[in-house]
Parts: C-alpha cells; sequence; structure tokens
RNA sequence: GGCCCAUUCGUCUAUCGGUUAGGACGCAAGAUUUUCAUUCUUGAAAGAGGGGUUCGAUUCCCCUAUGGGCUACCA
C-alpha cells in the first residue's frame, strides 16, 4: 500500500476573531504539511447557527494572507473537494446520519432542551448513555407510529448509540495510546433539530473523510473526544481512512491560570488576536499587525511556543521552520504566554530587515503625524534608530525630534545639564558649526572636539548641553550621526532656539 | 463530582538511565557609549513530594499533590 497524500486542514469556526491559540495549531498543520509535501486545507465549521459572526471568514482569511500561511484548498480559493464550507455541505451530513440510523448505530431522540435540563438537575452526572437512553423519549422507547409522527414534525435530534464497556485506544502523534472506556462518553447528538445542521463530531469525521484528510492535528481541548471520533470512523467501517491524531498542548494565560482568553489582552496589555477586530458594539480588540509585529516575528514566537528544534537556535524563517519541524519535538504541557518574548522576536527581526523595508512601513506613521519629509531622510533616520525599537510604532517616539524642533526640554535634564555658560558657549559652537563645509558625521566631530579641546572646555558639558538643544532630552543617537542628518542649517537653529528658551 | 492530559530555572524549553542539568526571554552587575538605548561579558535562577525498578534516576513504574482540558441540540 503506497502511503497516502498528506492532507491536513485547519477548520476554524466563524464565531469571531480568530484566537492566537488558533493561528498557531494552523501553524503547526501548515509546517507539517508543507514538511511532507501535503496539501494544507482551509475548511470553515459553521455549523453552529447561533454563534454565526459576519466577518470571521474574511478575518480569518486576512490573517493568514497576512502571516504567509498559504493554503492549498479553502473556502476562499475553492479546491476539488468543494464546498469547504460546512453549511452548504448539508446533504452529505444528512445522507450520513441517515447511513449511521439505518445501521442502527444512531437512533432519534425526542427530548426537549427542557426536558434534558430537569433531568441533569435532578440526577447527579446524568448521562444519555447506555444507563438511561432506555428511560428516554426516542425511537429506542417509543412505538413505531409515534416515532414516525415526531420525525415528521421536525423536532428530533440523532444521536449515536454507544457501546458501554469497551476500551477505546487512541493513538496520539504527541502523547502515544489514551484508552478511554465508552462507559464514560454519552449518546452524544450528531444533528441538532434547532438548525438540522450537524454537530462538530458528525461534520468533523464526515469531511476528513471525504476530503481525505490523512492527519488531524488540533487543540488538547479536543483529545476527550477522540474515542468519540474513532468510534465514528468505525461506525462508518472507515477505520483504515481514519487521520493520525495529534493534540497540540494549549496556551495558557501568562499569569494565574486558565488557557489564555480573549479578556487577557485587556487585562495584561497585549494582543491575543492577529489582527484587529471590532465586534457589533464598536469595541476594538486590538491585534499583533496592528500593534507593530512583523509577520516573520509571530510566526516566529508562535512556533516555538510548545515546539522546539531540539537545537539552541530560535530564529527561523518560514521555509526553516518547515524544515526543522516535527511532531516528535511538540511538547506535551500547555505553555504559558511569555508576551516579553514575543517582543524580543520582533525587535530581531526588525534588525533582521533592510532600512528601506522599515521605512516602507514607517512612512504611513510620520504621515499620520503630519510629518511629509523625502523617504531617503526617513531611512537615513531609520538606519541610525532602529536598533532602538522592538516595534515600527515605536520608532516615532524614538526619532520625533529628527522632524521637528523640540516644543519643549526635559526639565530634570535641563536642570542637570544646562548650566549657566551653556548659551555663551553653543552660541559659539553655533559660529564653529557654520564655518563646516563638509557637514558628514565624522568631519563635524572631528572640528566640535577639535575645539572642546581648544577653548579648554569640559567637553560633557558641552555636549550634553548641545544633545539637549537638538534632542529636547538627554538621549538618541551618536550625536553627530544626528547633525548629520540634520544639516547644517537646522542645527544651527536649533541651537539659537535653545538659548533663547532656556537663557 | 466524573473522565482524560500534563508537571525541569519566574517564563519558553534541551536532556531520550551516568551531564559541573544546556540555551533563550526577563532580571542583576560590569564593559562600551559625552546621553538614552543597542551590543558584549558575567551572575543569580530548576528536576513538585513520596515510594519503587536499577550499580545508578530529571529520565522508567506507582501513589499523592498541583496545573490544565472535557463533561451542550458550542466548536
Amino acid at each position: 500500500m503506497t502511503p497516502r497524500k498528506v492532507r491536513v486542514r485547519f477548520a476554524p469556526s466563524p464565531t469571531g476573531p480568530l484566537h492566537i491559540g488558533g493561528v498557531r495549531t494552523a501553524l503547526y498543520n501548515y509546517l507539517f504539511a508543507k514538511k511532507h509535501h501535503g496539501d494544507f486545507i482551509l475548511r470553515i465549521e459553521d455549523t453552529d447557527s447561533q454563534r454565526f459572526v459576519p466577518g470571521a471568514e474574511k478575518y480569518i482569511v486576512e490573517t493568514f494572507e497576512w502571516l504567509n500561511i498559504k493554503f492549498d484548498e479553502g473556502v476562499h480559493i475553492g479546491g476539488k473537494y468543494a464546498p469547504y464550507r460546512q453549511s452548504e455541505r448539508k446533504d452529505l451530513y444528512k445522507k450520513q446520519v441517515d447511513k449511521l440510523i439505518e445501521k442502527g448505530a444512531a437512533y432519534y431522540a425526542f427530548d426537549t432542551p427542557d426536558e434534558l435540563e430537569q433531568k441533569r438537575r435532578e440526577i447527579a452526572n446524568f448521562q444519555y448513555d447506555a444507563s438511561t437512553r432506555m428511560h428516554m423519549r426516542n425511537s429506542l422507547t417509543l412505538p413505531d407510529e409515534e416515532v414516525q409522527k415526531l420525525i415528521n414534525e421536525n423536532h428530533y435530534v440523532v444521536r449515536f448509540k454507544i457501546d458501554p464497556g469497551k476500551d477505546i485506544e487512541v493513538q496520539d502523534l504527541i502523547r502515544g495510546e489514551v484508552v478511554i472506556n465508552s462507559s464514560v462518553l454519552d449518546d452524544k447528538v450528531l444533528y441538532k433539530s434547532a438548525d438540522r445542521l450537524p454537530t462538530y463530531h458528525l461534520a468533523n469525521v464526515v469531511d476528513d473523510l471525504s476530503m481525505e484528510i490523512t492527519h488531524v492535528i488540533r487543540g488538547e481541548e479536543w483529545l476527550p473526544s477522540a474515542p468519540l471520533h474513532v468510534l465514528l470512523y468505525r461506525a462508518f467501517e472507515k477505520e483504515e481512512a481514519m487521520p493520525r491524531f495529534a493534540h497540540l498542548p494549549l496556551l495558557l494565560k501568562p499569569d494565574g491560570n486558565g488557557k489564555l482568553s480573549k479578556r487577557d489582552g485587556d487585562r495584561l496589555g497585549f494582543p491575543v488576536f492577529p489582527l484587529n477586530w471590532e465586534n457589533s458594539d464598536g469595541e476594538i480588540y486590538p491585534g499583533y499587525r496592528e500593534a507593530g509585529y512583523l509577520p516573520e516575528a509571530v510566526v516566529n514566537f508562535l512556533a516555538l511556543l510548545g515546539w522546539n528544534p531540539g537545537t539552541d537556535r530560535e530564529l527561523f524563517s518560514m521555509n526553516e521552520l518547515i524544515d526543522a519541524f516535527s511532531l516528535e519535538h511538540c511538547s506535551k504541557s500547555g505553555a504559558k504566554f511569555n508576551y516579553e518574548k514575543g517582543k524580543w522576536f520582533n525587535h530581531q527581526y526588525i534588525q533582521l530587515k533592510g532600512n528601506d523595508e522599515i521605512t516602507k512601513m514607517f512612512l504611513p506613521i510620520l504621515k499620520e503625524k503630519g510629518i511629509t519629509v523625502s523617504e531617503p531622510m526617513v531611512e537615513k533616520v531609520v538606519a541610525l534608530v532602529k536598533d532602538r525599537v522592538n516595534f515600527i510604532n515605536e520608532l516615532w517616539d524614538q526619532s520625533s525630534f529628527f522632524f521637528r524642533v523640540p516644543d519643549s526640554y526635559d526639565e530634570k535634564a535641563v536642570s542637570k545639564r544646562w548650566r549657566s555658560d551653556s548659551s555663551v558657549q553653543l552660541t559659539g559652537l553655533s559660529e564653529i558649526l557654520a564655518s563646516v563645509d563638509d557637514f558628514s558625521s565624522e568631519n563635524t566631530e572631528n572640528i566640535v572636539k577639535q575645539w572642546i579641546n581648544d577653548k579648554g572646555y569640559h567637553s560633557g558639558n558641552i555636549m550634553n548641553a548641545f544633545r539637549l538643544a537638538l534632542v529636547g532630552a538627554l538621549k538618541g543617537p551618536h550625536l553627530f550621526d544626528i547633525t548629520a542628518v540634520l544639516g547644517k542649517e537646522e542645527t544651527i537653529r536649533r541651537i539659537k532656539h535653545a538659548t533663547e528658551v532656556l537663557k
């Protein structure tokens, strides 16, 4: 038997913005698929009509476009297993569920949600299973005519009939063998009455089968239902076509307990979504893209949260990740989300980018600030401040003084570094600067240092006051790199301005 | 409550029976810098507890504890 071509899918449900944990799951699927020269598929699991959120699907597609994670088939690009939206595959599920009923592997149940809730209240640990199903209202207990009548009224669900007392083994590529006894499983609803749609379990198995999925790589929250899925494959008599499972550890809150949630973002001040998302109330959830993250950094950061290459290496391009990835090196335990490390990755990737690329990203921010300067000038500034930032939008804080005269001077710095004789000295300095022809960093520095020497001034006094005049604070790149970018005229103008304001 | 999964520095992790338990983030100190950063160097920092198995356990097994997940006509 020739091995099947690897086919994996990412199957989100469009109930809101895609969570960063979901992004990681998708990434691992992608890396696995490409590593094995297989296909990566985007399937939309929109079988929950109650929680459907318009725009969520578009958000998902946009996320992966931004991250450069490419699908071979999917809702947005089609493919030979189309359609890729479960709401468009209803007929298929109906057919399959009928098959199960015919074989006696599933049955109709007519208990209303209220009745079930009542049961759960009355009986501790109530479960719809072999021990209780004969006391419920379903096609196993009711007379045929009544069953038929209720089916015709369309108020039924289909439940999977689970045979109790059997150990079910699930082979997990990350965890090894997991065994669960079928007695602890309940007769899961496969087909809902409310919206005439299958539940996740049924749709998932039917689709993975029909789309010839070979590996299911998903979050750990699915591990408890994996045995149910195995049973479903068996019921369809398709166990040989059953995909291999790999359950990924979850992303946990950086502090405290539980898995990373939507609200942690606000609480701890970092994004938990890839892109900005505005909900129906106009509330905006911040995204990594808008926060100034580079997609390469997000991918690299996420890849290392729950997987490692087995070496000390940490920086990987997408292709290098594909090359190095393996399920064997995925960890088994949940990873607390370490936002600080994410910042570090972004810093690394900003340094790796060319100044021209960073400039292109900085330009829109400058435009927003009302700054109009030439691109080459911006690129010079970027070259000087790039290594000081973790995010593109920090570029402004580090470089605003290049683009406009400081509107105030840092008070502490002034009291410490602006001395009574600073004005006189800087005025002298500006006269010297006026006579400099070659305003390059190196030349200006030589001339100024010579001048300081000749005058017998204290170097620190001059330089700090000079910096204060140019920057407005005691920070920033090498002083003469600043003057070189500013130019002679502007440098002198700022000295004049400072001596007037600070006296 | 029941079932399942997990447990190495604060965090992410390496180790696949014998190591001074390694790396990274963060933190601290020092060097560089006329400034602030960057960068470099150095440092502090870990095998949850208890039993086994073994000549030898972080590594294998069991128990306990702790953490996490699931327990819907949600995915």
